[in-house]
This record gives C-alpha cells, structure tokens and sequence, in this order.
DNA sequence: TTGAAAGCGGTACCAG
DNA sequence: CTGGTACCGCTTTCAA
C-alpha cells in the first residue's frame, strides 16, 4: 500500500495523500476528511525510508553504551524520555566494550540510518579520532571524549572520588585501601585522581594499600579484597569504583567472618539499583545517570536543528550514606 | 559524499561503484582495485536508506521487550548472536508494557524501518488481532501470542511451573504457597496452572493458601510473603512466579528471623543472573533464554527468505538446585 | 566489462 | 487549494 494507490483509490493526487498527513492545513475540511478517512480504512503507513531519503533525516538517535548494565539502561531511560519530547525515537546499542562493535554503530548512523549517535563513554577515544569514514553527530554522555570535538553531558568523576574518599577519613578512617576500575579506562581514571587528592590533602600516603584495577564485576571485586585481606594491618576503610566492585569487597569481608560497616567500611560509586537493594544497603555516591542521558538527546537535538551547540554540562554527584560505612573501631 | 561524487573523481559510472562492492567479481581487476581503493581513501559510505528503498529490505531486525531487566536483555543477546551470523542487525526496543508503545514498534517495521519483530512476550495480544494497519513479520519468543498467525519459540511454562511444585513436594513439604507474576499475563496464567497441576496431583488443595498475584519486584513479593507469614499456620514452602518475587519473598522470611531453605522453602523461576548471586543462592527453574533469542531470529530469517516457517520450537527448562529449598522442619 | 536509465516511495516546489 | 514533476541515492536490468 503506497502513497500513490491510495491516491488513485480516492481520485487524487499523491501530493494531496502527503499534504494531509503533513500539513493538514493546506487542504479543504473536505479533502482533507475524506483523505484521513480513507488513509485509516486502507491502513496506509507511510515508507519511512522513503520519506527518510526524501528528508535526509531519519528522526532516530543512537545510543551506544559499553554494556547492557543497568546502570548504562538508566541513561537510555533518560534520552529516551527526551527522545519523546522532541519527536525523535532512539534505539540502545552495546559495544560488550569492544572496538569494532563501536564503530559499526558509528558506521550505520554514518551511513544515514539514524540522525546522530549519543556515546556513553567510549570504548576507544583514539579509534574515534583515527576514524576515517564520516564522523556523525555524536554528543559524549557520561564522560567527555578526549580530543573529539563532540559537546559532551557529564559528572566530575574526580570530584565525586573526592567526596567519598572524604566521607571515609571524616568518619576516622586512616587505613584506607582503593579498589578501581579497569586500567586504562578514563572514568576509571578520573576516579583513581579524586581519590588521590583527598588523601594527600588529608597528608595520608595514597599507596599505602597496593592499587587494584578489576573489571567492573561482583567477582573481581571480591577477589580483590580477599588479597586485600591478607594484608597487616588490613584497611580499615575502602573505596570501590564502582557499586559491583563494592559488592565484591563486602562479599569477602563477610566471609571472614568480619562486619561491614563496623569492622570495615565500603563505599561503592554510581548508585546502581543493586545499591540500596543489597544487604546491607551501600554507601555509594550517586550519578545522576537518567537526567545525564535526558540531556545528552537535547543537546544532540539542539545540535541537529543548528541551534548553538553550548559547552559541556557537567551534572552534581551526590554522596548517599546508607549502612556500610561508619567510623573504625576504636 | 555519494556514488556519483566517487564515480565522478574516477571517471567512471555510480553503476562501477555500486557493483565494486556488491559484486566484485564482475569487474576487470584493474578497475575494482581503483575503485576499491578510491573508496577507502574517499571515507565513501553508501547510503543505507537508498539502498533500503531500491532492495526493499533493511536487514535490520526489531527485538521488543517488555521492560529492560536482565532477564529480556538476555534474550536479546541471543537474537544479536543470531542475527550476526547471518548478516542482520537487531535493535531493542522496551514498551514499558504499554500497550501503546507496543503497537509504536510495530508500527516503526511496518513503516519499513525494519524487516521483522520479534515479540518477547506481547503486552496485548487482543490488541495485535485487532491491529488495522500493517501487520510486519512477527515471531513471538518466550511464550506464543494466542490467536497470532505468527510462529513462536518458547518454554513449556506449564511444565517448568510442575516441576517447581514437585521439587517442593519431593522434599516432603505440603503446606506450599503460590506467589504469582501479574493477573492477566498470559505466562504467569500457565505458571499458576503448573502449579495447580502438580498440587492436585499430589492430593493436596492448591488453594490452601490464598492465591497472590503480584507485579515482577522484589518489593511486591516482600509484601506477600508478609501476609503469607501471618497466616497460621504458615507454609513451609512457597513457589514464587519469577526470581524477584523469590528474593521479595526471602528478604521478608529473613526479617522475621527465620532460615529459608531450613524453615521457610522458596523457590523462583527464570533463573536470572542475581538468582546465583543471592545470599543464599535461589533455587529456580531455568529458562534458556539466550537460547530462545537465537531461535527465534533464525526462525526469522527463515520467514523473511521464504523458508518454512516451521511449527513452534519448544525449548525445556531445568530445575537448578541451590540453597533456598530444604526438607521441612520436623 | 562498462554505461545509461528506470524506479523504489515519498516530499516540496512551481503552476494554475 | 490541488496537481505535475523533479529529485533524494542506490541497484539493476538492458544495451553496447
């Protein structure tokens, strides 16, 4: 069912049967009516790759995220929600953090199939630089891209380390041990700093404690604070970079026999579902990961429709304190 | 940057370029390595909306679920398995279960965005029947859509649901309460009917205790294992429609101070990743969801090529044993 | 082995 | 207010 039989069905033209659906207002009540009408009774369905091709836009965004983690869903909630408001449809990609599998989303909006691709992080900011076919619109969420001229929607991570690591010597803590992302991961990275500031300011030596990058995942976090364990004096006090990690740690400390929160404390970043879920509920600071996302489609749809594509937009961090901290034993 | 510009800077026809990379081996070699050649140094990307409306075909497959848990995700990642061996692409989309969102999908592939749907689960298969427009190649996956012409790949809930029961009978318990997913869903019907089932056949009223059905939250199953508990006297076992119902349901047994797997039995379904990651680790009934995905793309693609578009493919589940079941206290 | 031309299904300009 | 027509970028006959 094309635009042009529904046209000859009804005696009209093609442009007419556009008109309607378009810009209704152009025609005659009487056109116009009888047009609809018979656009629904045939249930015609405009050829969006038709029309696509016509406009030379498609109306849909990308979203490419590293992984189908929660946390990474929650920022395609927010440019989801945004996408609504300004009659866009977006679509979530995962990368599994893999290189190829990033450029092939960056291929397929380059290759005109959606407008503009939202990147939560990326796997591979030098791949992106290097990249030789079109680049597409992109706006960075999360995490800016270093080098790339994409505006980017994001938290200071540093700042964010900063105040949990701050949270942890306010509460007494002095043995502090950190427990990080991936190596070589730029958040991850960002975080390593905060946590190094706040301890040199507080003059404490932030090697004290052997540094641990782990994937972010349950197991490796508990590994790491089984080595941690080992250690004398263990830490009274340690910052995970990120809640699955946090999770980790407090699953080896209880295994020890030990208490969280009283014999040792763990603080996680992100504030991923499983935070307050888990028992006992974490400390964990909070990104703000929906409205992250809910700002990164205005501002990619702000950059598709020429309006002034502004400065980055850094969002607040926020400290959540639930159970798992408290002050060292005496 | 499109055919004819590439064509042009070489000197010869868009028809050269477009047979360069579609087929190859019709050119002399001289002319398809400059041609080759040119392309990459050029960055040309073909325009894949053009190409979608002179193949008629996207090779672009849309995958609806009802929300974004772990548990459809993995579905997911089947279909994307699938679909990269045989040269498709596949996008997520989640309504939500609104049934409107739904239709929104299908509304997007039969606009040619897309070439099929696969369904995981529909949130109105009334609606579908009734649909006026354009109904685009559908597969349902996880559970059939009643009365849908359309070909399913899907678990026996029915039986996962008696063997659940008969795990729990086994065990020697006979006191066993039902916690259902949502009234109305078609899965959790066939579900409670397992459940019915294996009670009836055992001699024992499967309506002992008041049948609850609730949402797929951990929270909603806390609220009726409450009730539950107030009941005297209480069940010593109690199946629960999904695995976040289960963890509802053991975190309310853990408040009051009971052992689950010693006092109070539970056991889930689905098998979903915090199944195993639980304190303590849930019994469950596994349902091979990565499996299923990629069943059902196959399936798909076997539809959008003509193939026989067999019967529906029935995939069994397991029972997977882990620490929350236990015989009864004597 | 290569080129010319038609056409996929819309939209928008220009006439009338 | 409505119709005719060109064109978006690609693929694929058909002809040379």
């Amino acid at each position: 069912m094309t635009i042009k039989e529904v046209a000859s069905q009804l005696g009209v033209s093609a442009s007419t049967i556009s008109r309607a659906l378009a810009r209704p207002e152009l025609l005659s009540t009487e056109t116009r009516e009888r047009v609809l009408e018979a656009v629904d009774r045939l249930g015609y369905q405009p050829n969006l790759v038709a029309r696509a091709l016509r406009l030379q836009e498609t109306r849909l965004i990308y979203v490419v995220i590293p992984t189908l983690s929660p946390f990474f869903l929650e920022v395609f909630r927010g440019v989801e929600r945004g996408a609504r408001e300004t009659g866009y449809a977006a679509l979530v990609g995962h990368t599994g953090r893999n290189v190829q599998r990033e450029q092939l989303f960056l291929d397929q909006v380059a290759s005109y199939r959606g407008d503009g691709v939202i990147l939560v992080t990326s796997s591979d900011p030098a791949a992106l630089l290097a990249r030789r076919k079109r680049m597409p619109p992109v706006v960075a969420a999360l995490e800016e891209i270093e080098g790339l001229a994409a505006p980017a929607v994001r938290v200071d991570h540093r700042k964010g380390a900063v105040d949990a690591t701050n949270h942890l010597l306010a509460l007494g803590h002095r043995r502090v041990a950190y427990i990080g992302g991936p190596e070589g991961q730029v958040i991850a990275g960002h975080r390593r700093e905060g946590f190094h500031l706040a301890m040199n300011q507080a003059g404490l030596d932030p090697d004290g404690y052997p540094y641990l990058a782990v994937d972010y995942a349950v197991e490796l976090g508990e590994q790491a604070m089984e080595s941690l364990l080992t250690l004398h004096p263990p830490p009274t006090a340690v910052f995970a970079g990120n809640d699955e990690i946090a999770i980790g740690a407090i699953r080896a400390i209880k295994r020890v026999g030990l208490q969280v929160g009283r014999d040792i404390s763990v603080i996680g970043f992100d504030d991923q579902r499983l935070a307050s879920l888990y028992e006992p509920p974490l400390t964990t600071i909070r990104v703000p990961t929906e409205e992250l996302g809910y700002r990164a489609i205005l501002m990619m749809v702000d950059q598709l429709q020429g309006r002034s594509t502004e400065e980055d937009i850094v969002l607040p961090t926020s400290l959540v304190i639930r159970s798992t901290t408290g002050a060292p034993r005496a």
